[in-house]
DNA sequence: CTAGTATATTCGAATCTTCTTATCTGTGTC
DNA sequence: GACACAGATAAGAAGATTCGAATATACTAG
């Protein structure tokens, strides 16, 4: 069973592994929008995003509905913007890190003078 | 800002997006251990094991401490823990909700009788 | 049926990832 | 110093991912 599980887990972060895909995610946030819509948001070509919605499709990470000529997407569980969210957080107590571990050399080259 | 952080998101998922380094992720959920364990524990070559050690500390993911003729790795965050125990819980959901989606069709197979 | 709009798919080139084998570096022991 | 051990790195082949360009499909309007 471990083994399954850990696959699944790859296969997310690698259909999420990608700064595009990342923002068509968190694009969805608050809820569906169409694919045109997406692309012209985040700037896109077509047959790219095209090709990342595919993506994100074949995980099952978001569904899609068809109504006439257009195709609304939506993500079909909210826990992967509860992940994104702790990796926001994560990002900034490393930046934070970074900078007050930049400080203390900053410090340290002082003192030397 | 935005672009950025995306790419920092990216890149976390991407050096998670493989099974052995979610294995070794897992493997020091409780706590530091060595090179050496891991390997054995996990059922690693030594060379592919290093290289993704590797890539887990370049995306600082993991930290490591040498202590004469060893090197035990450590998670730098447990937040990451946190993530793959959502992503646990994403799987049985998304296995219960295949499974009942199934139950389903096979009703409807009865039905048809 | 024709034309137009929205989205998906296919193909190929460039780039990135992964694995294996071989080699290198650092540390401890004699 | 010479050797053994733990771990890291380098090189290259095989496979996967990414993108743009072209093409395909599906629906709508007239």
């Amino acid at each position: 069973m471990h083994e399954p599980l850990r696959r699944f887990k790859a296969d997310i972060f690698q259909a999420l592994a990608h700064p595009t895909r990342i923002a068509i995610v968190e694009a969805l946030r608050h809820g569906e929008l169409p694919a045109g819509k997406l692309i012209d948001q985040l700037g896109l070509e077509q047959a790219n995003a095209s090709q990342h919605f595919a993506i994100l499709r074949a995980k099952m990470i978001l569904v899609n509905r068809k109504a006439g000529n257009h195709v609304f997407y939506s993500l079909r569980d909210p826990v992967l913007i509860e992940v994104l969210d702790i990796l926001r957080r994560y990002f900034y107590s490393q930046l934070t890190d970074t900078v007050s571990m930049l400080e203390e050399v900053g410090q340290g080259e002082q003192a030397k003078r």
